[in-house]
DNA sequence: GTGCCACCTCAAGTCCACTTGAGGTCAAGG
DNA sequence: CCTTGACCTCAAGTGGACTTGAGGTGGCAC
């Protein structure tokens, strides 16, 4: 009797309810059971639930979640994929990193115009590099709760 | 005559004409005049768009660019505003980072399941983390073309 | 036993950043 | 002059990840 219900898991994970029952008809999850109508999850759902957070937060799709991720880590199945998405990510963690600096130059900057600060055109550079491989596109999302 | 109509502008950045449009349409681009129907636009948009193009790399709106970004850089209204957007971009960077490592690893790792690994635990452990703080929630989409 | 309320299902709606399609226009080439 | 083709407008559609709403049900407290 360690299940959880889909209230507790939520709580826990501070996924709402809704969203696990979608993760659940996706298929990234499965509930083990039910109290009257209400689910019950494993707690292993937990661990699950982290690695779905991790691989969101990674730029994975939910359904490359579902294909690459498996109760027991990630599947082995496609090294080279694996590889290839570490290397994305090596794209985006430069862009990020300066536009970072970029943003923490800016707000400390005292020039009127960023357009002529050489910090500022060496990020532009940067991005402007980018744009033209068009190869990786690669986009994050922040927002602030 | 140093305008450049629409193509041109899309050749030289590769973004698509309607996407120019939609962009004038939201006011972050403007065209300087028409050339028949076509629109014309100052060279200085070539700029705009690097700086659109690192605004969206970097996790900004539309919405947001529109009201940080001038033509002539950052906007100075919200210096708090700009570091705690640098701050969560560390966040992201921590992320992504882990989550680079932890792909490499998989890629490398004999292991069959990752939940055994130590050094896989230590990257779940990482998101597990930020889901309970979350409060700077943070996706990032990367995709190959 | 009976009422409440949190859960259920299923369909539809939302947000963001665009893209697509239908129908129209105009400068340039033949 | 007339065709052609690239651009135009405006409305609607797309995809991903959820959220919301209407209407239903069952366990638990009283």
């Amino acid at each position: 009797m360690f299940d959880l219900d889909i209230n507790e898991v939520s709580k826990k994970v501070g996924v709402p309810a809704s969203t696990l029952r979608f993760y659940e008809e996706k298929g990234l999850i499965a509930s083990v059971g039910r109290r009257g109508l209400r689910r019950l999850f494993d707690p292993d759902v937990l661990e699950r639930l982290a690695l779905i957070a991790l691989g969101r937060s990674a730029g994975f799709t939910l359904e490359e979640i579902g294909r690459v991720f498996t109760r027991e880590g990630l599947r082995q199945i496609d090294r080279k994929m694996l590889a290839s998405k570490a290397d994305e990510l090596d794209g985006s963690i430069r862009k990020l990193t300066a536009m970072r600096d970029g943003l923490r130059h800016a707000a400390a900057c005292p020039a009127p115009g960023h357009m002529q600060c050489p910090t500022f055109r060496r990020l532009l550079g940067l991005a402007v590099l980018r744009t033209a491989d068009a190869k990786a596109r690669a986009r994050v999302r922040a927002k602030a709760s």
